[in-house]
Formats: structure tokens, C-alpha cells, sequence
DNA sequence: TATGAATGAGAGTTCATTCAT
DNA sequence: TATGAATGAACTCTCATTCAT
């Protein structure tokens, strides 16, 4: 299906693959541009389509793309043998900034792809979507011990409490950089911060 | 500057504002459609422009009117007497649910028009970005009575965490409304577990 | 359907159809440009795609159109009491020159969608096709003496003969104008002509 | 001009010249696809281009080639020793029938070709047209034995009259092929039935 | 004020043709 | 000679915006 583009040499391969997701992350489905794609790329238009045939294909290449690199880079790498909620969730941290560093868009792209609602190619989408996110946080509370937490406490809204904690300490980080147009956050400080919320949840969460 | 536009009656106002509301916050700015907005607000074409001269104009007047809105019927609502963080916002939580019913699409499209990054009103919306977020951030934990919490942790990240919960708890019911294509959820069922939200974070948060 | 069109005034409908028959006529489906329509008739490219959404509903439209022409102002038009054949092909004859007159290319835009092979329209093509061909055919031969014929011979075959020789003239008449650059033939020496061929198929077929 | 591809091995010409025939005979100069003509003929795309430039003279090419062996091995083949008209019809009926056995597309691409109004041939095609038609007309016609037509009559529109009853004749049997999708006619019952217009025209055009 | 026909730049896509290998 | 990746002009179609009425 995608043996032309699959053939290239890999650093053209990764030329075409962050112009095309970092336009798609950016501006959603429908208002991507294809021609600032293969401006980015340092590509013919032509070229986008003889590897492509159409926007939708890929876009949809990118999504399988992605979901393949976030379910074997990042989902399959964590290791649930620790079963401390907080360690797991250390270790889940230092896994996605090791991605970022490798494919700057990616997350920023599955986040868009999971919230589009275009009509071109919401239907295929929902055929394939592995839920990506609950498939995430499925792996991420997988084999948690649970008896460390406060007693009497409803398990799953906790751990939701935490997740969406964690998730909102992330995008604030996102908006930041976003906001002083940096590439890249200074991840020793992120990470730093990213433990302080982490202790205090935990002397929150646990006896 | 939209003078003409103010001097209509209010009903023909609120049609058409209603209209451009909900076609900007389904489908962002670059793919709203003037043509849906204006049979949804059952004016013509010619006439929108009259009004709005452009849609950059159009969507930077919703942005303000809807930021005016927040601000006068939410953020300054808010009632500071309560100092408790947790009835405090259940407060808010009320006060956001009544302002829905009234405006259906105002949140939704303030989202959207805080996550743009459309080139054609990027740069606008950056110059006149009161930071609605941080403005009812701060009004919402504006004369907290912070002696409650647990000594010895950062009550800012504290604060945080609790922002962040709620607003997670938030997205994952409009996410149910829109899987579900109800138009509204059950009030009653989504208060009821925010509260229990509420409870697990009072637990955790207090001594 | 095309309401939008069907309200413009008549000399400027009139301009469009001719030149979209024009096109088609000349070129085919896939070949006739949108843009050479545009042109000849002296409107925008956006204004066609006003009036009728896609290239394939013009053309259907164009069908449509000429069929319901070709019916009530020629097929119905033949006065059956004529029961001698070439009688009866006379009367045609001149019908169709007025006809030819009135709208020029009517003929050749219904003969081209006729032998169509474009995937886009055959399907929808096939499903409305009259056969307009069997049609004039049927009517052009119906009610007809056939006593004046020579006796042992298929009369069907014979019908058959005069109608492929009258074509062939035709054809030849188009050819001639066609590569003389010529707008319309000289319509009275035509008529001779044809009358010669006419006289001639006569002292053949009857008795 | 053309010395590559005339230097190459018959079976790999043949080739190349059926599948560019039969595109061009199927859908016209300029809906025809270069990479259609490739794909069917097992070569590369840049080939092509190597062998002809460009597809125009390609196509100039295939006019010119079939141009001749429609001389040569059509009418040329003509015995003109035959001098019934009706004998010599037959003959080059026969004749027409075996060419195409062999060349299947050849007849249609000297149609198509002939008829063809895209501007990017129809010059050259002008420059050379050697009217195929009228020559065969000429060759099917020189030599006949005219007495034995009816006296008083044109002989000359005669023979149009059964030169075009006789083409009306093949385009049916075309027509008829197209419609059952069948690649080829029962060709004796396609002989038997143009027998039978013969013998009408023979009971016709004679004393 | 109010309409919607009219415009044209720009979108995604195709395809004959070129060119590095 | 042989390949097919690469190009870019041209296609159909969209849509914010203008303008005659």
C-alpha cells in the first residue's frame, strides 16, 4: 500500500513524517495544508501524492504510524513489576519525554487525531481506534498495589484523580513551551516539578 | 465598530451569535462555515458581512463578547465568602452548569478559541488573551482559607492538583455527551459524582 | 435542483448551455474543461460550480435537458399522417435543420453522450437512457406505408438501409462543415442534395 | 526519429503497439493514460518516453503505422479484378474481418484518431491526413462495372447510398458488440446478415 | 437594511514528462 | 537500455468576500 513511501531512505522517510504530523498536530485534519506539508518536507507536491495517493490515506498512515510507535515505544516498554502507583508513574513519565525527544509530534498528533471530529475521516477512525488512551491507562494501573492507598477511599476515582493530575501538570508543560516558542522544555526542571506533584500525591493518596 | 450589529434587536442578536458560537466550537476556525452560520441564524450571507466585515472580525468579536460574558457572569459571580476550597468549588461547578444552560456553546467555544492556532486570529487573540483560564483560576481560589490543608506541602501545587482533577472530571463528561450524542447529560448524576470527587480530595488534601 | 440556474433571465442561460453543449460536444466528458466553459460563456468559475454543484451534474443537466428538447421539438413533432417513407424522412430532415438552427450543437453534444465510455456519468447515463436512437428510429418509421415496397424483400432491413444512408449523408454534411470552419452549410443546396439521395433510395425501394 | 523502438525485437513492438492502440481507441487522445499503456505493455514509464518523447508523437506515431498497414495490407490487398460491386463489398468485408483478427484495434484507433478534435493532434492530424476514408472509398470503388446499375441514376450517390448502408451495417454490429461486453462477434453470423443487406442492395442498385 | 448571485484565490489531486541512478 | 521517483502545470471544486439590486 504505502511501498513507495516505505522504500525511501529513512531520513527522507523522517522529513515527510514530522512535516506531516507536526502540520496535522498543529492545525487539525481539515485545515492542514498539504502544500506547507511538502514545503516543510522540501518535497514536490506531486511527490506527496505518489507516495500517499490522498490526504486521508495520510493521514491515516500517520495515525497507524503513530499508534504503532506509541503502543511498541511506550505502552509494551512499561514495566509493571513496579507496583507502587508513583514509581509506575515515574517510570511512565521518563519513558514519554524519551519519545518526544525521538518524534517531537507525536503525542501532540495522537491528541489531535483522537479529538477530530472532520467527517473525512471520523468513520475510519472509529474503526480503528484502539483507544489509545484507555489502553494507556489500562497499562499504566495494570498490577498496581492497591493496598498502600487510604482505606475507604473509591480506588478508581483516585487513580483517576492522580491521572488527570498528571495529565494536566503535562499540558501546562505543553502550553509553556508552546507559549516561549522553545522546541523543548529544560526536562531536568519538568522533572523535578513533575516529582514534587508526584510526592504530594502520594501523601495525599497513601496512609 | 459593530454598531450595526449592536443596534438589532436582541432576539435577531442572539440567533446570530447562538449560530457562529456553535459552528466555530464544533468545528474551529478555519473550518467554520459562513454559509452554515448564517441558515442557522436564518440571515443571509450578505447580511453577516454587513455586520461582521470579515470572519477574523466575526470571531474576535464572539471571542470578546464570550470572554465579557465569562467574566461578568462567572468569574465575578463567584462568591469569595466561602472560603472552603471544596465548597468554593462546588460553587463554581453550579454556577458553570447554570451559565451552559444559558449560553449551550460559550465554554466550548472559549476552548476552542483558546487552543487555535489558526494564523489568521493567532496573532490577535495572543494580544488580547486575559488569560481567562488564569483570571478564573485566580478568582476561584481567590481568599482560600489555606490553614485546612496539610502542613508541610506546597499549597499552590496543591491547588493544582485539585484544578486539574476537576477540570479532568469535566472533559471526560463533555467526551460521555459527545459518544453518547445527548445534547445534555443528567445533571443530577454528574453533580452527584462530582461530589464524590470533591470528598476524595477533601480527604486527601485536609488533615 | 438547479433552481439557481433555472431563475437566471434566458439570454443569460441560453449563453452558458450553448457553451457548455460546445464543450462537451467537441471534447467529450473527461476532455471538455470547466474553465473553456467559463469562458465562452462569459461568467467565473466559481459561478458554474454555483449553479451546478459538479462538472458530471452539468453535464447530466446538459442530458437532461437535450433529451426533453429532442422528444417534445423533434421526436413529437413528426406528423405520422405522412405514411410514404420518404415523405415522412423529408419532413424530418427539415425538422432536425430547424432544429440545428435553434440549438447548435444539440446533435452533436447527444450523440457524444450517447457513445460515452467516462466511468463518471456512464452508470447514471445508462440508467436514464431512452434509447433516444430507437426512439426517433421507432417514430421516424412508424405508421408507414410499407405496401409500396418491393414485394420479397425483409422490410425491416430495407427501413434499416434508407436510415443508414441518411445518416451517412449527415455525417458527411458535418464533416464538410466541420472542416471548412464553416458555422452552418449552405441549408438549400443541402436540401437538394439530400432530396437526390432521397430520389434515388425511392426508385430503389418501391416498386 | 523513431529508431530506438524500431530497433527493438518484433514481440516486444507488438507489445507496445496493441497497448497503446487499445488505449487510445478506448478512450481518445487525450483521456488516454500513458501509465495504462505501460502497465499493459510490461514496460517502465521512462521507457516509453525514451522510445516516443512525447505521448503525441506517440500517438502520431500509431496514426502513421496504421495508416500503413491499412494500406498496405487493406487496400492495397483490394482485388480489383472483381468488378461487381456487390462481389468486390463482400470481398473487403472479408478482408476487414481478417485484418482485425489480427491488428483488434487497429480499426477503432483509425476511427477514433479520425474523429478526434483534441487540440494537441488535430493540427498534425490535418497536415497528414491522407482521408483514409476517401482512399479506401476510392480503392472499394475503382474499377466497378457500372452498367449494370439501374440506368438514369447517379451512380456516384449510389455507391455512397451502399457504401453507407454498408458502414451503418458495422457500426450496429459494433454497437451490439460493446453492449455484450463480448470481445468478438459470431462472425459467421455477422457474414450471413451482411449477405442479406447485400442482396437487398443488389435487388436494389441493379436492373 | 437585506439579498444571494458573482468573483477568484487557493485547495486537493492528476498526469505527461524529466532525470538520477 | 531501463527504471520509477520526482516535478509542476492544470484540473475540478470550495468558500470568504463583494456588489448590484
Amino acid at each position: 500500500m504505502f511501498s513507495k513511501f516505505l522504500n525511501l531512505d529513512k531520513e527522507k522517510q523522517q522529513r515527510v513524517l514530522n512535516a506531516a504530523l507536526k502540520e496535522f498536530a498543529r492545525k487539525g485534519y481539515d485545515d492542514a495544508s498539504t502544500i506547507e506539508i511538502v514545503k516543510e518536507a522540501g518535497i514536490s507536491k506531486g511527490l506527496l501524492f505518489h507516495y500517499f495517493n490522498t490526504k486521508k490515506d495520510l493521514f491515516l498512515f500517520l495515525y497507524d504510524y503513530s499508534m504503532k510507535i506509541i503502543k511498541t515505544e511506550y505502552f509494551d516498554m512499561i514495566n509493571t513489576k513496579d507496583k507502587d502507583i508513583f514509581v509506575r508513574l515515574r517510570q511512565v513519565y521518563l519513558l514519554k519525554i524519551e519519545l518526544i525527544h525521538e518524534y517531537p509530534w507525536l503525542f501532540q498528533f495522537s491528541a489531535v487525531a483522537a479529538s477530530t471530529d472532520s467527517k473525512d475521516v471520523k468513520k475510519e477512525l472509529e474503526s480503528r481506534k484502539l483507544e489509545m488512551e484507555s489502553m494507556g491507562f489500562a497499562k499504566m494501573f495494570e498490577n498496581i498495589d492497591e493496598s498502600k492507598f487510604k482505606k475507604g477511599i473509591d480506588v478508581e476515582k483516585a487513580k483517576n484523580i492522580i491521572f488527570w493530575a498528571i495529565g494536566g501538570y503535562t499540558n501546562k508543560v505543553i502550553e509553556e513551551v508552546k507559549a516561549s516558542e522553545l522546541e523543548e522544555p529544560d526536562y531536568d526542571k519538568v522533572l523535578e516539578e513533575f516529582d514534587a506533584y508526584l510526592d504530594i500525591l502520594k501523601v495525599w493518596a497513601y496512609n
